[in-house]
DNA sequence: TGGTGGAGTTTGAACGATCAAATTATGCTG
DNA sequence: CAGCATAATTTGATCGTTCAAACTCCACCA
């Protein structure tokens, strides 16, 4: 514990120089092999480790991309974020980068956070959460020409789905679509859609997903708006159920939603109403309660690919990125977990 | 967007030299009013930014914490887990720090992966989650002289709850005695426990708070217990309930546990059983459940104390941190959040 | 007047790695 | 076996900052 050895101790114990050591860790292939052999020994023997501050210095790169962490919101969100998150460390870590977390509570500090990391060398690049079309932030990064890719699409005002920059998403559309099939199979015609206020994008394209499996089934079902909590949908869905007793069954928009749905229907005395959830948060695990998952383990390996390439372990410069005009994009379709309801 | 400005730049255009410049930015206090101004337009017209790479390999300093993300486990537990980590990440940015995460399946891998981070300068200290007395990570963590500090209590087997390390965490007995004192003001003298298997500190701890608030009351009630599942709990306290109906009130260790004990209650009848969870997860919100907040911002306050002293900017050496014998340690009392149940 | 001390500032060196260019070793061809 | 291209390795310079020591300036006092 004197002193950590550098690449010069390893050399010296090798009998080379400097630089082949830094080869034999950088560029393996251009070493010949006993040479290599010798300074993998000497690393091994002396245990030297490369002081990564030092290779920023000189590479200019830091290998770490910066990740925002939302304010804890509470509710029952969050949980995908998380796992986001997560997985991303996990994947980052196998192609040799770290995941730097910053806080930030308005677009205007989380810019300046980033600009004091990008400038300051210790990220090089960011994953952006919960982006809307014309978000200050990406065009900032645009102008400054950092990479970037968001979790979530840009959605736009005009109707084109695609935006101008790089993004991973879960196809929420072809959620509600599994989801709205399986309950035509399993309990009737009359689905109905239980979602958020018009205007989000990711309410509206959910909702699309319902509309279309119901369309190409030729049938239909009475489609239900309300803020998210659970208390809310629980009201509106005793009414509307009371109301109308002939729907077979409920697709919600998300997890919060599918639980006033389900504990609406419980006290009207149908506690077998069919109900599927957005998200799968562990409160729909614990209640028996179908949902829609979203894998966001291949959100996040989705989102690397695109800063980084298929398999590369350096960030590419936006130049380097995609030939096309277009943007480059990742959509993941999530998966139907089908709960038999805590009564089977 | 030529080049970014240096310190060098910055010298010039304030009509200093590099030091100065450097020491407007460290200790601002050594230097002379007129000429600290000076300066400090200087790099607001340039826009200078520290490079943080060519400090850290100087200082040796990275005024970074490592924090490892455990694997997404499923179930309804980890948001307190996440809150901690959010928490840690605002608090360690008003000191001036930043928050590395990694991943790792086992200890053996984890200390391999602390070990390229402290080495490699990326981090000048970590924070363990989840302890045990005894740790592998900790003993090593000691030896080599890396600071840390823990989130939750190094339990160990002879009894004593203080360990050799720093820690920080919350008083469960604290939070399940809050908890059993209000449901025997607000529901009668017969609380039963509905705990985890004996063993685990975390839940003894708990379980602690409930018998000393009973005898404290000199009122007695069941105690049982299973495995971490919102299915068995249900099971059990169905069972139990049905056995010993006297039963005024379940304080239970978790809310998965609570779940299964309100579901079994309502199943039974009884859906204003009261019953109390613990971590106030969304889980417990949307079902109205009461429940046990952790208050983890509290615990990332304390970490932080512990590791750079109440004010300061910079991890302490392990010499620096306490003049006493025993390591310092935080315990956060947590707070009991009151619901009235979804029928209310 | 000339030394003393201290506050304020400057200068040279160092942190540990990689880049770019120079040098040496190796293999191939005619 | 000379001549040459290419592979392998070495050398000097550099990234941007802070440390340690030297230096300048000025007030103060004997």
């Amino acid at each position: 514990m004197t002193k950590a050895p550098t690449v010069e101790d390893v050399a010296r114990a090798a009998g080379v120089s400097r630089q082949t050591v830094s080869n034999v860790l950088n560029s393996p292939d251009i070493v010949r092999g006993p040479t290599r052999e010798r300074v993998q020994r000497a690393i091994a023997e002396l245990g030297y480790r490369p002081h990564a501050a030092a290779r920023r210095l000189r590479t200019r790169r830091s290998s770490t991309i910066g990740v925002r962490l939302d304010p804890y919101a509470g509710g029952i969100s969050g949980v995908v974020l998380d796992r986001f998150v997560h997985a991303l460390t996990e994947r980052a870590s196998e192609r040799g980068m770290r995941i730097l977390l910053y806080a930030a509570r308005t677009p205007a500090e989380e810019i300046e956070r980033i600009g004091d990391l990008v400038d300051g060398g210790e990220i090089d690049a960011v994953v952006l959460t919960g982006t809307s079309h014309e978000d200050t932030r990406t065009t900032w990064l645009h102008e400054r020409g950092v990479p970037f890719v968001s979790f979530g699409r840009p959605w736009r005002s005009d109707g084109d789905g695609a935006g101008e920059h790089s993004w991973a998403d879960v196809d929420g559309a072809a959620g509600t679509h599994a989801a709205t099939r399986h309950l035509l199979d399993q309990a009737g015609p009359k689905i109905a859609f239980l979602g958020w206020p018009e205007g989000s994008g990711t309410g509206d394209d959910r909702a699309r997903g319902w509309s279309e499996a119901m369309a190409d089934a030729g049938s239909a079902g009475p489609r239900w708006h309300t803020e998210e909590s659970v208390g809310l949908a629980r009201e509106l869905t005793g009414a509307a159920l009371a109301a109308d007793p002939a729907v077979d069954a409920v697709v919600c928009v998300s997890d919060s939603l599918a639980i006033g749905a389900h504990l609406a229907a419980t006290a009207l005395g149908r506690p077998d109403l069919p109900v599927v959830g957005f998200d799968n948060t562990p409160a729909a695990e614990a209640l028996g309660i179908s949902s829609v998952e979203q894998l966001p383990e291949q959100v996040a390996a989705g989102v690397l690919d695109l800063l980084m390439g298929p398999t590369g372990g350096v960030v590419l410069r936006s130049d380097q990125r995609d030939s096309a005009e277009e943007a480059a994009y990742v959509l993941v379709e999530p998966r139907l977990v089908v709960r038999g309801g805590l009564t089977a």
